[in-house]
DNA sequence: TGCGTTATGTTATATAATAACATGTTTGTA
DNA sequence: TACAAACATGTTATTATATAACATAACGCA
């Protein structure tokens, strides 16, 4: 429950050990549930870990097919959506309005602000946590006697590797 | 083309005579149009006042049902997102993305930041721009070597009315 | 007037999400 | 252990949102 300064993520800064954030990811979710009581089950860990495995945003239906591609049996949406909505409660993941996608949280116990960067040629969305920026979105609502509840603030455009790259265009 | 300070929407602030204010909204259209070189059509006309006349974000098939019921003839999804297309082109709406709709844009001159404050509650969307805020975001953006082609900012919680009068559920 | 461009009409389909009800699983407790 | 309540998942159907592809109409200028 600590304050964020800045989080840069992991996934999007350097080169790292991506199985190690995986299963980094997957032991805190454990503990995200065990301490609010929820039940941590094996689909629901299966969704938490495809979404993981991808450093883009993920959608419901892609998620749908790759479940069904392990599993031998026919996954239904509401399989998925469930399942989403299971973890988007806990705060262990995230939905990116704009594109109709998930992403991994990079740190559920923190307030749960939904703030990325979205690069339009790799596909990555980059989570971050900003003091200042925090302070002015308080400080507008709090100007207009507004009270958050959630809020979403999703940036669309280049990532510094795809400016300096050219950056293959999203498939 | 001028840079806003803080721009409370009329909309929201107080008791207003809305007619005025929609047809205000009719003829800034016709100049930014006019300007561009683009061609407000009657078709792109009446789905923009359609919007303007109300106060909360409007959906794309109740778009189109009401352009139905305006006139004998039956009118397809394409219809109105091609209108909805243009008029987004034009920086003459928002699209809300946490609600999948449409609500028209309060100072279409300048530049096209898309910030929301909704309500849950009474389902007012109010659009706001804040130096501070902007600046904190631009410099986040910095940080990361990200450059912003569009945001998304949408703030979701209680309006000042809500709270004071327990606010009706949304319909 | 005629030609190229732009806008709209039309039909079909893709994509995203939920409703409603049936079945299975876990957990605590008598 | 056996049972009931709560929770999770399966299944079928449907709703909601958005776009593709091609046909026709209107406009704007040489």
């Amino acid at each position: 429950m600590s304050s964020p300064k800045q989080i840069p993520t992991s996934i999007a800064s350097t080169a790292h050990n991506h199985d190690r954030c995986i299963s980094s990811a997957m032991q805190t979710a454990r503990q995200v549930c065990s301490r609010s009581g929820a039940r941590m089950t094996s689909l629901r860990e299966n969704v938490l870990r495809l979404i993981w495995q991808s450093h883009q945003p993920l959608g419901a239906y892609k998620l749908m097919d790759m479940l069904a591609a392990a599993s031998t049996r026919r996954v239904a949406p509401p399989t998925v959506y469930r399942a989403l909505d299971f973890l988007l409660e806990q705060g262990l993941i995230h939905r990116i309005n704009s594109l109709n996608a998930f992403i991994g949280c990079t740190h559920p116990s923190t307030r749960h602000a939904n703030n990325f960067l979205i690069c339009k040629a790799c596909g990555i969305a980059i989570e971050f946590a900003y003091q200042g920026l925090q302070t002015s979105i308080d400080q507008t609502a709090a100007e207009f006697g507004f009270s958050i509840d959630a809020q979403s603030i999703e940036l669309i455009g280049h990532c510094a590797n795809c400016q300096a790259t050219g950056g293959a265009p999203q498939p």
